[in-house]
DNA sequence: GTTAAAGTGAATTCCACTTTCAATTGGAGC
DNA sequence: GCTCCAATTGAAAGTGGAATTCACTTTAAC
């Protein structure tokens, strides 16, 4: 899967004109190794680790370029930090947040996607995208 | 409801020894006869309008003091600015946000929450709140 | 190898709040 | 009404994360 999306950022560079870079390189695997939801902060000092030469707007800038790849997601759970997922092709899911550890799990419900579908267009309203997500307790916290 | 809600924030202002102000008063009057979705900035260039001397930093602390005694609640729906909705007892619902002319409508459905709870349940999870807003475009956008 | 376009990163700016602080103002007790 | 003091106000300064600038570097296509 990781050779799946680099051959998918490699083909969005070439097919953009852009080049191709080390920084760029170290950065996509650095994130396709990382957890799941990373903020620019937490990959950028990750990447401080190994690499002190990459800079935050390198970083920055490299995220927002594999959003627009298609192999990253911009999201925001209300910590004022926005942060980057991994998409999986074809795959939607939504989120269950832990306000006490801060675990963010995943989840999937073809149901409550039809019956948002079905409010919408009750309205005449065309859903683009949506964002549901579940803020409590999660199991390890409870126990 | 206007009466019920100064009714509530007099309580709290008195429950909490704080003071009632001609400022509080104006802000509270301007933001129960306003737009169900506003923005600081919003109801501050509002008031600027009739009252040049209230400032930003009150408008903000008193929204704040708002969603505390329970009358107001803050919301995000991505555009980076804090909006604070009328809080109606008892009620809860979720939100359709037009990307192209902005408005927010607001929707209820008790299946979808069931659902949102089952899901949660299955995992552990208990949930303390949700968030779930559609993006697209509202009808009269499509029109 | 040359070279022009693309990329880099330290530093700066932006922006939406948030807090500070000196001056002002309710309001409880005389 | 008058005093006193904590609460309040608002201009201005501070914050923190995001976004951009700019003076170099690198790439990659001749």
């Amino acid at each position: 899967m990781k050779r799946a999306k680099k051959k998918i950022f490699a083909d969005f560079i070439a097919q953009r004109g852009l080049k191709s870079t080390k920084q760029r390189d170290i950065i996509l695997d650095s994130f396709l190794s990382s957890d799941r939801h990373l903020s620019i902060e937490e990959l950028y000092l990750k990447l401080r680790a190994k690499h002190s030469n990459i800079g935050y707007a390198t970083v920055y800038r490299t995220l927002k370029l594999f959003a627009e790849a298609g192999i990253a997601r911009e999201m925001e759970f209300g910590d004022g930090q926005t942060r980057y997922e991994h998409v999986v092709e074809g795959e939607h899911h939504d989120h269950l947040v832990c306000t006490r550890c801060g675990s963010i799990e995943e989840f999937e419900n073809q149901t409550i996607e039809d019956l948002q579908t079905q409010v919408a267009a009750d309205r005449g309203f065309l859903i683009e995208r949506h964002r549901l997500e579940l803020y409590g307790v999660c199991g390890k916290c409870r126990s």
